[in-house]
DNA sequence: TCAAATTTTTAGACAAACCTAAAAATAAGT
DNA sequence: ACTTATTTTTAGGTTTGTCTAAAAATTTGA
């Protein structure tokens, strides 16, 4: 049985591995922790140790099959979990992350499955990031940034990229939220803000909330 | 925010405070959570510097209202995982205390709170044991056991002494149950063994069984 | 009562997971 | 290429919570 520090450390190299091909830098690893990279060094080597990732120094380091498969499970935990809050326990997208921070580090398998099924199997989490099937097997949604997205084009709000509470509140005053049509209407060279409507609402978003919502754009 | 070690000692000097009016000695705390007695002089010197028990050398420690305040809390949380798991995640009550053990050090208020109005405030847990309320009140009901019930007595069960998953499954397979109303027919002199009526069943149990069973005289 | 048994505390160690500071390896820039 | 900058690792230290072994205090009981 793994400690929650050996499961961070597999989630964070998951995460960062998803956007690279090459091993996870030392110094990667130790910014997505907020740890030392001392401290990265060390665990790395524990973890080579175990077999759950690929270790040689000052090569960085990837996940083996098995450090793989571990990390999904923490990662659907904690999107399971997510969707269990929002969708029965009256939370707010932008509330669920540091308690599922805990209750991911939670060991029953029943546990885990048994809520899988109370929610009927959900496919994404409150952010619209997809849930890892019990097999580890994760559905990867083809998604452009809202910010790519061309004038008098439509699109449909699948995800966020930033999670924070401030920018998800916004999202909610601006009634932004998954699955809402988004038209473009303009777009200002200048500072690359662009004029959207959502719903009967018009209005101005700067170009970083557009880069940080995700979308799907309409066949 | 204390750790989950701290939690563990409050929690056990607690269940230990319910059977006498003494401090609590630490080998009966070592005894609890299975440590050395050397272990628990650290942890309750620490305790007490942080005012969470009154501790006197070689004198045994008692509860300060802050430290019972958080005792009443992480069994609060105990008692309430134990409920959902049970009512909405199909876990049988052998099941559930391994898991709730893990469950009760998640730290957070509201979903605590959100879970406790989910279930529809449940005043006990799958064993018939008392969940203390948001302030840390506890409504105990007095309860005596079956071996203390007499021949052509009737009681209803309440609760179970033993929580170990033989002894729960022992009661399931006899169904014997919470709220199960039990008739003592004979008592056997000899073992103390008893010849009970419940529903249409009848059958003996050993002391051993009738010492662990907790009910209620009828009216 | 006072010697023996038991309980509790102290002293010193250890593993996990982190840290700082310095050394070693790699990467970058001219 | 080779000097500088950056990254990574090593070495040694800290804290938390545990342990063993020995010392001190308390309790028991003859």
């Amino acid at each position: 049985m793994l400690s929650k520090s050996e499961e961070n450390y597999l989630k964070a190299i998951f995460h960062l591995s998803v956007k690279t091909e090459k091993g996870i830098s030392t110094n990667a690893i130790s910014q997505q922790l907020e740890t030392k990279a001392s401290s990265v060094t060390d665990m790395v080597k524990k973890l080579a140790e175990k077999e759950l990732v690929f270790y040689k120094k000052y090569q960085g380091v990837t996940l083996t099959k098995s450090g793989e498969k571990i990390a999904a499970d923490v990662i659907r935990k904690h999107r399971l979990w997510e969707v269990l809050l929002v969708e029965k326990f009256n939370f707010n997208w932008d509330e669920v992350h540091e308690v599922a921070e805990q209750l991911e580090h939670i060991h029953s398998k029943k546990l885990i499955n048994e809520i899988d099924a109370f929610l009927g199997y959900p496919e994404r989490d409150p952010h619209g990031d997809p849930i890892p099937d019990k097999d580890g097997n994760i559905n990867f949604l083809e998604k452009s940034l809202l910010a790519t997205l061309e004038v008098d084009k439509k699109a449909v709000c699948v995800g966020v990229k930033d999670t924070s509470s401030d920018f998800l509140r916004y999202l909610d005053k601006q009634q932004i939220a998954l699955g809402k049509e988004i038209l473009v209407l303009e777009k200002e060279n200048f500072d690359n803000s662009m004029r959207i409507k959502i719903d009967a609402n018009e209005f101005t978003i700067s170009q970083q909330i557009a880069n940080n919502i995700y979308i799907k754009n309409k066949a």
